[in-house]
RNA sequence: GGUGCGUUGGCUGAGUGGUCGAAAGCGCCGCAUUCGAAAUGCGGUAUGCCAGCAAUGGUAUCUAGGGUUCGAAUCCCUAACGCACCUCCA
């Protein structure tokens, strides 16, 4: 959501920061319609005014027992309301495109984003680690998976595609990874630990960008509740409508929950395997910070969500995603894409936004700066995942296979895993 | 799922259909007092929109949306949320 006054104030500046983004220029349409709402406000308070002076004198006249001037003024005031409504509706629907088209548009960029269309224009800015070299054929996941209890068809047969069953040791390697991680993130990193609720209604999907535009993303129950999509949508609303104390940010929140998906429009894309299912396990990770640090706040959790790799020694990329690449409700992005032999590529695994007041204004979650008995400030939002448990088990298991079919376990996971140190073939 | 009660400013909490943007207290800000502080006293303390250089004035907002009325925090309806009891159930 923006800031109405702020297009007032900017309008190239701020059509120039949505085409950046390949948006269509909107500040003059904003504009008309912020003069007309404006204008019919006006109409409304003026009729408003003189409505109230004759309804105080209503009061006085009956108060002295005139009756006569009491009458006279109700058949005034019966003539002005009589026009009223016309103005009124008039007033509501021309804030209301307003709204629905400030509601509908994406975020603006941070200025040190790099202009592109798609994926290939988002820029590397680190590699770490050396991808590990194969002395045999290199399988991929769910090549390598099916003996070691990860269950597609089984799946299938009660959920449709692109879903998983897993058993044994794979279930035990997933259940390892997302404690593994949540542990990591409350005791490690700074995050409290949070169990949210996963569906959620229209209001909370609207405060984190999901609503309006992106409804066929997600799953809906026939009562109306949301499935989240990701867990940044309860742990960011979880302040929502709230004026927190300036003391009490930054607010950093992290939770291990199942995540869902329709993936409509992906058909066809990443049918293999575990990369792209209609449910999986996320580590999230939401921060509530004062706009002065939003930014180093970022740098911060892109680092939290990099000690993962790092500790299970899995090889990753850092990408600064590039305009067209970038979701709807953020600033600025940094994609971590960790290596997978099976693949030969690197895979997003993690992603990591700044949503500045973007999502706060649209929550209405605000905070007091120290000191001041009056006036409120937007705070900042920032999620990123830390890290996609799935995902993570398709890195897992693609980067420590052995010639024999079976899977290692890096050693940070071990203490997790039951004494099992590796995955083996049935 | 059923019944009853409730939802007021940053917080607590009054409020008979007109004089209520709303008592009082707390908190916060300023001033006085003090070497300084505490305590005390005095004053000030919501937000959006419109007009205005400004002071200020107008208007809307007492969970939200409808309605009744010349006039609604106050009456009616619906929803959301909370509490209690009942029913059911991991």
């Amino acid at each position: 959501m923006h800031d109405i006054k702020y297009i007032r104030e900017n309008p190239e500046v701020f059509d120039a920061a949505l085409a950046r983004r390949g948006a269509e220029p909107a500040a003059q349409i904003l504009l008309a319609l912020d003069e007309q709402s404006r204008a019919l406000k006006t109409q409304l308070q003026d009729g408003q005014a003189r409505r109230n002076e004759a309804s105080k004198s209503i009061g006085k006249a009956k108060g002295q027992g005139d009756e006569e001037t009491a009458q006279a003024l109700m058949a005034e005031v019966a003539e002005l309301k009589s026009k009223m409504p016309e103005i009124e509706e008039q007033e509501r629907e021309v804030s209301g495109r307003l709204q629905n088209i400030l509601g509908a548009l994406p975020n603006l960029p941070a200025d040190d984003v790099p202009i592109g269309d798609d994926e290939d224009e988002n820029v590397e800015v680190e590699r770490w680690g050396m991808p590990r070299v194969f002395d045999f054929p290199v399988r991929e996941h769910s090549d390598i998976g099916p003996d070691l209890g990860l269950d597609f068809e089984t799946a299938a047969s009660m959920s449709g595609a692109r879903f998983a069953f897993l058993r044994g040791q794979m279930a035990r390697l997933q259940r390892a990874i997302g404690q593994y991680m949540l542990d990591q993130q409350t005791m490690e990193n700074g995050f409290q630990e949070c169990a949210p609720p996963v569906l959620v209604r229209d209001h909370a999907m609207f405060g984190t960008g999901q609503l309006p535009k992106f409804s066929e993303d997600s799953f809906q129950t026939t009562e109306g509740h949301w499935l989240i999509p990701t867990a940044e949508v309860s742990l960011t609303n979880s302040v929502s409508g709230q004026i927190l104390d300036e003391g009490q940010l930054p607010i950093r929140l992290t939770a291990l929950t199942p995540c869902f998906r329709s993936e409509a429009g992906s058909a066809g894309k990443d049918t293999k395997g575990l990369i792209r299912q209609h449910q999986f396990e996320k580590v999230e990770m939401v921060a509530i910070v004062h706009p002065d640090t939003s930014d180093d706040e970022h740098l911060r959790m892109t680092e939290a969500a990099e000690s993962i790799l790092k500790a299970l020694e899995l090889p990753y990329r850092k990408m600064l995603l590039c305009t067209g690449d970038m979701g709807a409700t953020a600033r600025k992005t940094y994609d971590l894409e960790v290596w997978l032999p099976g693949q030969d590529t690197y895979r997003e695994i993690s992603s990591v936004s700044v949503c500045g007041e973007y999502q706060a204004r649209r929550m209405n979650a605000r905070f007091r700066p120290e000191g001041e008995s009056k006036g409120t400030q937007f705070v900042h939002t920032l999620n990123g995942s830390g890290l996609a448990v799935g995902r993570t088990l398709v890195a897992v298991v693609e980067n420590y296979q052995q010639a024999d079919g079976s899977v290692t376990i890096p050693t940070a996971l071990l203490p997790y895993m039951g004494g099992i140190e590796k995955l083996e073939p049935a």
